[in-house]
RNA sequence: GCCCGGAUGGCGGAACAGGCAGACGCGAUGGUCUCAAAAACCAUUGGCCGCAAGGCCGUGCGGGUUCGAGUCCCGCUCCGGGCACCA
């Protein structure tokens, strides 16, 4: 009898040879057709929590696979390594973050091989490298060149016990500091921006073109938020002023009762008037230091005394200043119409303005803004129209020939606040001079690289603002002193173009080498979170894209990612799986214990790719079951006796069984079905032990080739023992993950007779083994002679041969 | 509030194109082997009625379309996610 199964010792073995053979090195000039799979890099908080393990198993499964159906896979793999909570770990212990975070890769590391994940380790990227740092400078430069990168006064969350700007993350709901619980303010601070908005349309209408998942489309779509509209200009009364105001709905101007400033518009002062003044100094003071989350509590605002003229038709019409209307989307300024918009509705109301509704809504609509269609009324030349569609364009075509307007779109997408007061990530490369102003750090001094010298203090402020031999420098154009910019990156500017670099890693002529980068990308399959659905994917887009225009990587190449495939979360108790909630469950005891191959295939098998799942007292037994399963199949590769003989019909049916498996594992694999694929196996293996316990007993032909393909199969999902067992069958061959990938003969998917269902009247009376190949007229002669039927006389029949016969009575 | 998902046995899930609901696994029950246990193997396992043959009910709720609905349509309920005063 074999051995038992020891996952231990056999993946020891096999992740040794793996390494030891660069099983899963790729060169830039391997002549096989290219494949570049891609998991999302990983933050390394330490060793692998289950997520990952999800996530690289899935990857993993494409590799393999991919490989074997005989492509070059490019499969790299790197950390994304700056961030916050190597800082905070620095803050607590007084390590270094990039002892710390080195560490911590290492762990990670360890885990990633553990679990028999194959990857490129020449490639490996940390986002910490000054290899790497150097070319995330050089990019932040060329985009400065470009335009690309600016720098502007931007309102930001502001934590007065911390003295220092927090990222949105770090505002908790309820608008407090997470660290400090102070409650946040705002304040406006010099800050620097890409200007993504620049890609806005193309960003949205290339979206189109990708295998994404919808929802992911969705998500990226709203996000960027186009709106069509017009904006035009209004007169303030008594003044020189103009108001420009931005609407989508151009066709209810005739409504417009009152017009609202956003309370930072700085049309404000000018046009408010002495007596109503202190009333709105003192409003925008409130507003100033509300959170935005006190700022979405209710609708309040202010009159400041002046009027506008309503150019649609000549009536004057109070304005207002409302915390409801936003500096920073459209022109901070409205056209309130509150018989079409819900939020003038109210505001309106609580004033005691005028509501004048310009389209009929429907019978007994009342006390609520309309916001549907209708006929418009109280609208001179737009009365009667229906559409508001043709109402809008006819409104638009009004104020361009009064010349006092335009149409126009607005996004809700702002640009990407990139600068962040925090030690630990990759520092802005320029100086501030007195005299040259923002200055670049010369090309030939890059990367800026952080001083190692530093303290790290619970007060939130960069240690780097408190660095005298980092902070004093001297200006490239001048001499003169000047000062070194102590903002670092947001990382997801570092995960913003890894992708590229992993093409050619080694490349010192530029990031990207773009002849690398034409053979691999766009990544083909891209894998990762659904918490990555809008921020980091969009980024990467509009990285790549701004990379193209600058020169710096090959500008055809617009799309990073052609397919994304989003897995699931794992969830405890229904809450995300997450080391801060302490309820992460290490995957290094079941390779201790069960194995890798079993918590892979666990993965594979719990339910599918795209869900979540909960992780729940009953998974252990699950993971349990499939470490039975992989027993099953190692008893069943060794099984020591078989005979040679002609095939009888249990032989060909089992023959046949694989010949399905094979084509069902096979498309499953593509529709990402891995919980039936795995269902498939275990189904073949179950009649594989009914076939050699069968009195006949095994035939050596048949069983070897099951046995065969099932290891092919299993190869992607449980490597480690498909490797061990196949050598073990074929010593001295090439190994499983060295074959092609098997291919079901198709005169051999077929079955000869399958269940055919009798039902009357829709239900199922009776159930016939008939022929595949069964005519209508036999099938319901066949079904008509069911005992079962006795009496029965149809109206009408219909057959579906030969699946189905029913008749209606 | 708006936009997306989802709801199937005791549990995770399957049913891919409107055609056998519950594949596969977990758990449970019974059996074989064993001095015993573990492991392994075999069998049963949606609910109700019935000795049985068999029958009835059953995919969140209420309607509808269809010979036939977990699947399509209309109206809800609950759960999850995203966005949220975006003019």
């Amino acid at each position: 009898m074999a051995d038992p199964y020891d996952p231990q010792a056999v993946e020891a073995k096999w992740q040794r040879r793996w390494e030891e053979q660069g099983a899963y090195q790729v060169d830039n000039d391997d002549p096989r057709p290219s494949t570049y799979v891609l998991c999302m890099y990983p933050y390394p908080s330490g060793p692998a929590h289950q997520g990952h393990v999800r996530n690289y198993t899935f990857g993993d499964l494409l590799v393999r696979q991919r490989t074997m159906q005989g492509h070059a896979v490019l499969s790299p793999i790197g950390f994304d390594s700056f961030g916050l909570p190597a800082e905070n770990a620095a803050i607590k212990t007084g390590v270094h973050p990039r002892e710390f975070t080195d560490a911590r890769i290492g762990e990670l590391q360890s885990s990633l091989r553990r679990l028999g994940a194959s990857y490129d380790w020449r490639r490996e990227i940390r986002s910490h490298d000054p290899r790497y740092m150097r070319w995330n400078q050089l990019i932040f430069q060329r985009f400065l060149d470009a335009g690309l990168a600016y720098r502007k006064k931007a309102p930001v969350n502001w934590c007065p016990g911390c003295q220092t700007v927090l990222a949105n993350e770090q505002v908790l709901a309820d608008g407090t500091c997470e660290r400090s619980g102070d409650l946040v303010e705002r304040r406006d601070l010099e800050q620097w921006f890409f200007r993504i908005t620049a890609y806005a349309d193309e960003l949205l209408d290339a979206l189109d073109a990708v295998d994404w998942p919808e929802r992911v489309k969705v998500m990226q779509r709203n996000w960027i938020g186009r709106s069509e509209g017009a904006e035009f200009q209004l007169q303030v009364d008594g003044t020189g002023e103009q108001i420009t105001v931005f609407t989508t709905r151009p066709d209810t101007g005739f409504g417009m009762t009152f017009v609202v400033l956003a309370p930072e518009h700085p049309l404000v002062d000018v046009i408010v008037d002495d007596e109503h003044r202190p009333a709105v100094e003192e409003f925008r003071e409130m507003v100033r230091r509300q959170s935005d989350l006190e700022r979405q509590a209710g609708k309040q605002g202010v009159f400041t005394g002046a009027h506008a003229v309503n150019p649609f038709n000549g009536k004057r019409v109070p304005v207002y200043v409302a915390d409801y209307v936003l500096m920073t989307y459209g022109t901070g300024a409205i056209m309130a119409v509150p018989a079409e918009d819900q939020r003038d509705w109210e505001f309106a109301v609580e004033h005691g303005l005028d509501i004048v509704r310009t389209v009929q809504p429907p019978e007994g609509w009342e006390g609520e803004a309309w916001t549907g269609d209708g006929p418009r009324i109280n609208s001179e030349w737009l009365d009667g129209i229906v559409g508001t569609a043709e109402a809008k364009a006819r409104a638009v075509e009004w104020l361009e020939t009064q010349g006092i307007g335009k149409r126009t779109v607005n996004y809700r997408l702002r640009d990407w606040l990139l600068s962040r007061q925090r030690y630990w990530g990759c520092p802005i490369p320029v100086v501030y001079c007195p005299v040259d102003g923002i200055v670049k750090v010369p090309e030939d001094q890059l990367p800026v690289l952080l001083p190692d010298d530093v303290e790290f203090l619970p007060t939130g402020e960069s240690p780097l603002r408190r660095h005298e031999g980092f902070l004093r420098t001297t200006c490239p154009v001048c001499g003169g002193p000047a000062e070194r910019e102590t903002d670092t990156m947001d990382t997801f500017v570092d995960s913003s173009w890894y992708f590229l670099r992993f093409c050619d890693p080694w490349t010192d002529a530029g990031p990207v080498d773009a002849e690398a980068a034409r053979r691999w990308m766009p990544v083909d399959q891209y894998i990762g979170g659904i918490e990555h659905a809008i921020l980091h994917l969009l980024y990467a887009r509009f990285y790549t894209r701004a990379l193209g225009d600058v020169g710096l990587a090959p500008a055809e190449i617009r799309e990073p990612f052609s397919r994304l495939f989003t897995q699931g979360m794992i969830r405890m108790e229904g809450s995300k799986m997450s080391k801060s909630k302490g309820n992460l469950i290490s995957p290094e005891r079941y390779f201790d214990t069960v194995g890798a191959d079993s918590l892979r295939l666990f993965h594979l098998f719990v339910g599918p790719p795209a869900d979540d799942f909960d992780w729940s007292a009953q998974t252990d037994e699950m993971i349990e079951g499939c470490h039975r399963f992989l027993g099953r199949v190692w008893r069943l590769a060794q099984w020591p006796d078989a005979h040679a003989r002609e095939p009888s019909a249990e032989d060909v049916s089992l023959e046949k069984a694989v010949h399905r498996l094979i084509d069902k594992v096979s498309s499953d694999f593509e529709r990402w079905a891995y919980n039936t694929a795995v269902a498939a196996c275990m189904e073949l293996v179950n009649d594989a032990y009914r076939y050699v316990q069968s009195a006949a007993g095994p035939r050596r032909a048949t069983l070897d080739f099951a046995v065969d393909s099932l290891l092919l199969l299993l190869a992607p999902m449980a490597p480690h023992l498909a490797a061990e067992l196949w050598e073990r069958r074929h010593p001295g061959e090439p190994s499983v993950h060295e074959q092609p990938w098997p291919v079901a003969d198709p005169s051999m998917l077929a079955t000869d007779t399958q269940t055919m269902v009798v039902q009357v009247n829709g239900k199922v009376r009776d159930r016939l083994e008939v022929p595949t190949s069964i005519s209508e007229d036999d099938a319901v002669a066949a079904a008509l002679a069911s005992p079962r039927l006795a009496g029965v006389e149809p109206k009408r029949v219909v057959a579906r041969p030969p699946r189905l016969v029913n008749f209606v009575v």
